[in-house]
DNA sequence: GGAACTCGCCAC
DNA sequence: AAACGTGGCGAGTTCC
């Protein structure tokens, strides 16, 4: 696989790019070291207690005794699938790449063994520790982090970051992004502040295929592309994305199944992850009262009263809603994957919108998914650009100093937050398609926002 | 003693 | 017919 800038524009994206991400890089966020330092100790003794309670069981025992040409060592995930798998024949409940057992949360969780929830709790507050709060410390240099911005190493010609990667910090996990976040400053007396394209790759993907349903999705604020799945998937007649247990459903349509989707997964690794990681639901047979909450019945009830009575019966009946996804809903989509996919094996190479082409040894699903990511970050490389010139221009005291895909980090002085704000509205929204007129679809952006001297761990929705 | 590999998990 | 895209990084393990 083999992608390079073939025109002029796309050559000075990446040019102009390196030296805009190189005044981020410089300027860099602050990191409390009194905070990481207190946190480690404090996730140490914890751990420390886990590891101390875990080794008193039975169950680490008989591992002690079993295992072969090794110390025992509570924190080898080898160890662990050959005591569980070889030395006590469980049967694994899913395998790894290359065959064994997998000892990955979702594996270890549906093997119900008590001991083994102290040993996923340990996993994540190394976790933490250790890929976060002592990376922060080791690439601190006078109490700022000055991550890298790469645009040589992916494929796709998106961006990556590391020493450390400021693309991979929590979110999702309330306390590990508390913990992370917390040790993330703005300079004193600013405040940190986001920017990011709300379905940005959607829109980008939408700018190649056309597909009549998709721009609908998009344009029309009253539609909901997740909810409508959701309301299909759990089989739901009055759907409110405003209502919370329907909000949770809208999240595992959209994370289950839609994604995957579009990046090329089908029906069979939906289903599961819809029913046993979003649902809370088993393989085989499905009993009342089980999964997650749904009102005053559960998500198992609801189905069962729907005639999805086991898992096998849920995934036939995701496989239908795959063959109605992209068969009667997005088949313009469908085609243009279809499309693509020839236009590659005729010719051995495809176009981004951006102005790169992908050629070499490519498989189906590289070839619809490159040019998407791609051009969906050049659309955010080239508003960082232009951002990184007024801030330079004007004088701003507000400096830019990260981003994550499609999404612009500032540290900014409160006086200057409207005009900011301001400024990245017109650039991504305005300025942004009538500069790329193959942007035939609106761009929207949301913001967030910290209060004066508080950690990235507070953010707030700002109006824009 | 270090390179290369596997596995797991964090982000978009 | 086949079957999830892009990264970084830590820890354990294996190989040289």
């Amino acid at each position: 696989m083999n992608i390079t800038p073939k025109t002029q524009q796309a050559y000075s994206l990446l040019h102009s790019g390196t030296l805009a991400l190189a005044r981020a890089e410089r300027q860099g966020i602050r990191v409390d070291l009194e905070y990481t330092a207190k946190k480690k100790i404090h996730l140490t003794k914890n751990i420390e207690r886990l590891e101390r309670n875990f080794m008193e069981t039975k169950f680490y025992k008989h591992w002690c005794h079993t295992v072969k040409n090794h110390r025992p060592n509570i924190h080898s995930d080898s160890q662990l699938g050959s005591f569980l798998y070889g030395v006590k024949k469980l049967e694994p409940t899913k395998q790894t790449a290359s065959g064994k057992g997998s000892t990955d949360e979702e594996a270890l969780t549906s093997l119900n063994i008590p001991e083994l929830n102290t040993l996923l709790r340990i996993k994540k507050l190394k976790k933490l520790r250790d890929t976060y709060l002592s990376a922060f410390e080791r690439e601190q240099v006078n109490g700022y982090l000055h991550p890298f911005f790469n645009l040589n190493i992916a494929r796709t010609y998106r961006s990556s970051s590391d020493k450390p990667n400021f693309q991979n910090i929590p979110k999702r996990d309330k306390e590990s992004m508390k913990i992370t976040r917390d040790a993330l400053f703005p300079r004193p007396g600013h405040q940190l502040l986001a920017f990011d394209f709300s379905g940005l790759e959607v829109c980008i993907a939408a700018t190649y295929h056309n597909d009549p349903t998709m721009i609908k999705y998009i344009t029309d604020p009253t539609s909901d592309m997740h909810g409508d799945m959701a309301a299909q998937i759990f089989m739901i007649d009055d759907f409110d994305r405003n209502r919370e247990d329907h909000g949770t459903l809208r999240q595992a349509a959209k994370n289950g199944f839609v994604f995957p989707e579009f990046y090329g997964d089908y029906f069979k690794n939906c289903s599961d992850s819809l029913a046993c990681t979003w649902g809370e639901l088993p393989h085989g047979s499905w009993k009342a009262g089980q999964g997650i909450e749904l009102g005053d019945e559960t998500l198992s009830d609801h189905m069962r009263a729907n005639g999805i009575k086991s898992f096998d019966a849920f995934t036939e009946h995701i496989k239908a809603i795959e063959k109605d996804f992209w068969e009667n809903r997005f088949p313009v989509y469908a085609k243009w994957k279809e499309r693509w996919w020839k236009t590659y094996q005729k010719y051995g190479y495809i176009s981004m919108h951006t102005g790169f082409t992908c050629s070499g040894v490519m498989g189906k699903n590289d070839v619809t998914n490159y040019p998407v990511q791609g051009a969906a970050f050049h659309c955010l490389l080239w508003s960082f650009i232009q951002a990184d010139r007024i801030m330079i221009r004007d004088k701003w005291d507000t400096k830019i100093i990260g981003q994550i895909h499609d999404e612009i980090v500032l540290d900014a002085h409160p006086d200057e937050i409207e005009m900011v704000c301001k400024t990245i509205k017109k650039i991504t929204c305005v300025d942004l398609p009538k500069e790329w007129k193959w942007i035939n679809v609106p761009l929207n952006i949301d913001a967030e926002i910290c209060d004066v001297d508080s950690s990235w761990s507070n953010k707030k929705k700002l109006k824009i």
